[in-house]
This record gives C-alpha cells, structure tokens and sequence, in this order.
DNA sequence: GCACATGTCTAGAACGTTCTAGGAAAGTGT
DNA sequence: ACACTTTCCTAGAACGTTCTAGACATGTGC
C-alpha cells in the first residue's frame, strides 16, 4: 500500500480572491463577511456563495490589527485541574453563543503565569480570563495596562473578580452535617492553596454559630491526596475513639479522597462510623464507589459572569457595571458518604 | 480603604515610538527587534534601550501578517487528561528553548477539535501538534491544507505522528505479572479510546506468546473511572472466586483507579488477591496509597520529538526528515499493586 | 423641477510589522 | 583617481483586513 506524504500547505484565500470571484469590491466583500448593514440582499448572497466555494476564511491577525477586534478572549488555566476543565468547558459555551474565541494559555511547571499572559497578548486576544491565577496583583496590574483582565475563583482587590462564596458552600455542609447529628467536626485545611483560608475561617465561624454543643477542630493538610491521607491517618491512630470526630470535611474533593483511605485503612466505615464531605464535586466524587458528599460549584454560573464581565469591559456600549468582585452560591451535593445512619439503604443521587 | 478601579489599557508603544526615541529609521528599529544583521553595534545598543524603556514589545498580528512567521505553535489537546498536562508541560519547555511560544487550544464537549484548530490557525500559528486528536484523518487532511499538523499520541496514516508503543509497554505488564506467578490475566479495555485497539491486541497477543498456562480475558469498559469500576465490579461478583482472574491490565490509570475501587469495595486486596496495573503513570498512580505499577510513556522524548518534527517541516533547511512516524519505548514502574505475594513488605520505588 | 434623504457601492488610507531595493559613506586594491 | 566592495542605513511597498469619505443612483416631499 502506498502512502501518499502530508500535502503541502497552499495559499489561504483572500478577501480580495473573494472579492474577485463574485466580482464586487474588497470593501464591500469586507461588509458581507462581518455582517455589517451596507449590502444588497443579493451580493451579500453573491459573496457568500464566493467565499463558501473557495473556503474563504478571514484572517484574524490582519482584522484584529486593523480594527482592534479579534472577538477572541484569552484563557489563563492550569492543565490538568478538573475543575478549571470543566470552567474552560462552559467558557467555551458560552463565549460560543456570543460570537467570540476562546485561546488558551496554560500555567505549570515549565512555564510561568506572566509568559502565558504575554502569548495570549501578544496573539491579540481582546481580554483574558485567568483562573486561579498564580501572578501577582503586581504582575496582574502589568498584564491589565495591555488587556483587560478577569479573575476567576481568585479574588484580587483592584481587579474585576467572579468567585464562588466559598463561605456559604462550608455552611451548608457544616448545617448539613449538624443536623445529621454530627457534634465534633474536623476540618482538614487546605494549606497554601487559593481558598483556603476562607474555607477555614468560614468552618470556625459555622462550628461557632451552631452553638456549644457542637466543637470543631482544624487539622493543616494540603490540597492534594497524599497530605491529607497522611494527616488524617494520624490523627485517628492518635486519637481515642470516644473522642474523636465523627465528621471530616476535607478541603476539597482529592483531599477527601486521601481521608477516605485513611479512614478505611484504620478499619472504620463511612459514613457509619466517620462522614466524610468535600469541595468542588468533581467527576469522580460522583463514582457509585465513592459516593462523596461535596459541594458543587455553579460552574455555568461562573463562566456566564465571566464572559459577561469581560465583554462588559470591552463594550463601552453596555451599562457601566462597575461590581468588581461577582459571587455565586455553590449548592451542597449529598451523597452516601455523609447521609444519615439511620436508613440503611443506599439512596439515589438527584 | 478606598479602592483604586483597574486602570484603563494604554496604547501599546510601537515600532515607530522606538525608531523615533533613538533616531533611527522604523526599518532599522526592525532589524535590531528581530536580531538581523545589518545594524552597527552602537545603534543597536541605543534602539534596543529605548525599547525597553518604552517597554516596547513587538506584535505578533503584524509581524505574522507581514513575515509570514510568527513563532508560534498551536497545540490542540483535552482537558481533564493528566497525561495531555504532562506533555504540554513537556513541549512548552521544548518550544521555549528553541524561541516558540505555545498556543493552546482546548478539545471538549462544546467545542470539537475542528473548531480548536480553526481557532488556532487563525490566530497564525505555523503549526499545529494534536494530541490523542479526535478528528477524522479526512478532517485532519483538510486543516493540513492550512498548516502543517503533527499527531501526538494517535497514528495517522498520512499525517506526521509521534507515538509511544503501545505493544512494549502490553508486553511489560504481562511478563511482569506472568512472572509474579499469574496465570489469569483482565484486561479492561477502553472502548472508543484511541489507543484501546492497538493495546486491547498487544495484550491478546502477549497472552498467546506467555504460553498455554497463561490465559487472557478482555472486558470491554472505557477509558475513565466509572465504567471501569462498573464493568468490574459486576466481574467480581458474578465471577468465582476459583475462576476468577488474578491480575487486572486497566487500560489506563483513570480506569484502574475506578478498577482499584470494584475491588475493595469486593472486599478484595491488592495485591494479595488481584494485582492490579493501569498505563500513563498519571501523578495519582505515584500517590503512597495508591501505588499502582503502571506503564510510563516517554514524556519528555515524545514533546521533544514533536517538536522537532514540526519545526524540520517548517524549517526547509533541515535535512529532509520523511519520517511519518516516529516511535518511543514505555517503560514499566513496578509498584506496590502488583508485588508478588511473598515479600510481606512494601518496596521502594526506584 | 429642486433639495434632500436613503441605499448601495468603492477607492484608498490605515493598522504595525517585515521585506525589497537601493542610497550614502567608508574602505580597498590598482 | 578610479572602480569596486562592504557596512550601515532608509524609503516605501506589502501582508489582509477594516474604516473613512465620498460617489452614484434612486426615491420622496414639496
């Protein structure tokens, strides 16, 4: 069998091969392929059936060069974090249903926040959307003399922001779990990782709102499996069984799945003898063998406020919002990990 | 505390602010940016400082536009993939020393990869690389007409690819695990996945070389979590436990942590009664509690590989390279899920 | 019939860069 | 002094688009 070698790229059609081959002006093919009113109904027809034959597609570098409009938003993110995969998911919805680009730019080892900004800027992308972002408000205030910028999930205090109230997310769980009859609560900390700071203060704060009866305990972890496992390990090894806690809420949902394999390491059950929730209800919280109880962010939510608050930026047309921080309510998932002793069975997820 | 409102963007500086802070022609200020020869070493000393000053960086719209070069990658992966992370941490490093940057273009369930490429290409990329590319090879035919476009991790038959080699890496395993005593292998496959087939086969035919004392079943699954801990989780029980096979091949880290899960939830041990081995050595198979032996594909050769490969087609001064495809060996990492039963402790890994 | 608005179209400048072609100045060999 | 090369520099076109300004019909009110 004969294999035939990668064709050779061609010369991509111009506006001006368009423009020829219906027989108009370049301007007025110009007209046609952005939609703008100043055509006739039948050499718009005319154009576009031109500029279909030939597979003509405008260049977006000579049009954001020449009108400042590239209609494509930038996308700071980290590769390889669930959540801000399934945010770059809706993003690309929603920035879709509103006629603009998304470009991507990634943040990791090998490559620091501020250079993926410079890409990004330098691809002439009309603003940016970062999330988690890891620069700065110095280095972010840099990057917004050249292009607006968003912050997802991050708050910064100059800079438009659209973040999940984390605080009412811990005090659905921590109602959640007090009224399923949980007294003594520990939180696994999150360690230097964006939220959780107001994840702790929030917990305190909860424990403290649900009167004397209920104490809670701060344990420093981290946000990923392997801390936490470890930390919780010890603690119930430590720990005599009369007083230990009967609830564990995990920063986040890798997190908890560390403190699941501690718990079932030490031999006990979840949720019959420790309940176990999480944060952010990513796909494998969801597992039938896992069964996390978590909190989901309003991921849709977020990203519309995004995109919104981005264009609102661009477009002078719309009212001036000036909200620099937007926050939305995640709502409590309940899953089997921390439902109820009573009923044995296992229930359905909604 | 007052607030300060995020500034407004400025006017980016230009060539021409540079060319007319050090006195010099628009044309020599060019030279001097792109490093060409053709400029004394004094005027190059003066527009390169007003340039920093000005804190002038170059467009690339109007540089691509122009020179046709924009030193710019496009690379077209999926989110949520731990593997697809990797490499792009892998082939930023590698564009980065060799003066590209990378442009990231997202694959998901609303936005398919024609419409990432596209994206890509418009914004001036001089190649694409694709990762575990989901388009037809007829769709992947037509973007080549655009730009050059190299295959990472799936094969295609007339496009440049660069692979790992699924078959060794099969092999490994089922030596390993042939060697630690098992005879009835599972092999979990992954469905529509991209390299299901060629893995689902490799382990078929290792089987059939290890000999008639050693036999292979093949479940169909998928490529994540779920329907792996599915599929096994009804094997489990249904199957005897005098029958049942002995070590389970996931077809991938995310299917054997679904596949790790059906089985202690059977009240099973790893690796005392099933051994269990997944592919990719994601960061969660090194995880202490985990520690799943799995198959580590060459991160590092295959992002240097692609690279190199785009940049000799774009690069005409290159010696002709017509390779279309180029493989890279795995290698096995032995770890504490598929241990042979008799040591009692746990190793080390190397 | 005039003045004016409206609808459709086009020429040519502009965006910020690179490239081509060539000019000026200085050195080199005879 | 001449022809020639080399080094350094610059004007102006070009890349593919959008934008500005205006041309040319055609219609509309009076």
């Amino acid at each position: 069998m004969t294999v035939s070698p990668p064709p050779r790229p061609a010369k991509r059609p111009t506006l001006a091969d368009v423009a020829r081959a219906s027989g108009v002006s370049v301007a007025l093919a110009s007209i046609v392929m952005r939609g703008a009113e100043g055509a006739s109904e039948t050499s718009r027809q005319r154009v576009k059936a031109a500029a279909a034959q030939l597979g003509y597609r405008p260049d977006s570098r000579a049009r954001s060069l020449r009108s400042h409009r590239s209609r494509t938003i930038g996308l700071a993110l980290a590769l390889g974090e669930p959540l801000h995969a399934e945010l770059a998911d809706a993003l690309y919805a929603e920035a879709d249903a509103r006629g603009y680009q998304l470009l991507l730019g990634a943040t990791g080892a090998h490559h620091n926040g501020q250079r993926a900004m410079d890409t990004l800027v330098d691809a002439g992308v009309e603003a940016i959307i970062s999330i988690s972002s890891s620069l700065s408000s110095a280095q972010l205030g840099q990057i917004t003399t050249r292009v607006p910028v968003l912050s997802l999930l991050r708050r910064y205090r100059n800079h438009r922001s659209v973040l999940t109230d984390e605080a009412a997310g811990i005090e659905q769980l921590v109602t959640h779990l007090v009224d399923g009859g949980h007294h003594r609560l520990l939180h696994l900390d999150g360690g230097h990782a964006v939220a959780a700071d107001q994840r702790r203060v929030a917990f305190e704060r909860a424990v403290a709102q649900a009167g004397d009866a209920v104490s809670g305990l701060v344990l420093p972890a981290g946000a990923d499996e392997s801390s936490a496992a470890t930390v919780l390990g010890t603690y119930l090894t430590q720990t005599a069984a009369a007083s230990r806690a009967t609830a564990v809420l995990a920063f986040n949902d890798r997190a908890a799945l560390g403190a699941r394999q501690a718990i079932i390491d030490s031999g006990l059950h979840i949720p019959g003898d420790i309940a176990l929730t999480g944060f952010d209800d990513s796909e494998f919280a969801r597992l039938a063998h896992v069964d996390l109880t978590s909190v989901r962010q309003d991921v849709a939510a977020l990203a519309a406020s995004a995109i919104a608050g981005v264009l609102a930026t661009l477009d002078p047309d719309t009212k001036d919002d000036t909200s620099l921080a937007i926050f939305h309510a995640p709502h409590l998932v309940v899953r089997g990990s921390s439902r109820e002793k009573k009923p044995p069975h296992r229930g359905i997820d909604p």
